[in-house]
DNA sequence: CTCTCTGCAAATGCTTTGCAAACTC
DNA sequence: GAGTTTGCAAAGCATTTGCAGAGAG
């Protein structure tokens, strides 16, 4: 475990905030997830125990704020939510069957650099989404 | 106006559909505001005269079924649509004030497809949105 | 003890759905 | 005339908010 569930709570402590058993809970349940994992507000709700729902969006929220937590919105469905990683990836998101896999950064970030410098646009790394055809998707005869 | 109204139109008839004082004020919506423009399919509602919510919701859905039509959901709010672009784009989203810049796809889509392909991944040039912050939003002592 | 946080319940905003009447082909 | 579409109303999700009581510092 690279990082324990003691920075999220040191975070918010940092923060001025109070750490309450509802919110450790949350905490452990994103560390647990990893950067790599993208949980619905529902997912972590589920997980964490018996916590509101609005209780892990305040919660959500609070840390995302403080910057330890990062929300995207993929494709149609509900939010989902990761702790904000230290290795930046783009999401590829399927259309078809909201499958999602990840990529680094790589090159790709210096394209779009260049594609947005120009309009004073400063891109955000990991907010951000491909959307198309997982491979399943877009070739069903390999399948069926 | 390079797009006539009548293409949406027999796009319809020969899908099967049938047309209607509805269908045709949601499609004359869509080509007065060109394949540049994001309407949320209440700004196609107003737009259109006295249409149903529901419809225009169940005639966009149509037209995107046909390929006619494309929608985006750029950042949080409600779902932006608009033709389908002969000349894709993709989208800057500003995570701050929500103001959206299109930049055409040029080598961005090589860089793409250079990351996408080793998954089998196919991207969906035009449905896909860069989030940041815009020049006002990302260096605001330019402003002030 | 004070002030923040929680849980509950209800409200909100976007989108979808059921159904009888209206309209297209 | 047959069958699709419409408008209305109501339901459905995801998310937010108000408030009184519980809990953290």
């Amino acid at each position: 475990m690279a990082i324990p569930s003691s920075e999220l709570v040191d975070g918010l402590r940092r923060a001025g905030l109070r750490v309450t058993k509802a919110r450790s809970a949350v905490c452990a349940v994103l560390v647990d997830a990893g950067g790599n994992e993208h949980l619905t507000a529902a997912d972590v709700a589920d997980r964490a125990g018996r916590i509101d729902l609005s209780t892990v969006y305040r919660t959500l929220d609070a840390l995302e704020e403080i910057g330890l937590v990062r929300h995207v919105h993929l494709g149609h469905g509900p939010g989902a939510y990761h702790l904000a990683p230290v290795d930046d990836h783009h999401h590829l998101v399927c259309d078809s069957c909201g499958a999602t896999v990840d990529v680094p950064l790589e090159d790709l970030s210096e394209s779009i650099r260049a594609v947005t410098g120009p309009h004073g646009f400063v891109a955000d790394g990991a907010h951000f989404a491909i959307v198309g055809r997982c491979a399943r998707c877009a070739d069903p005869a390999g399948v069926s």
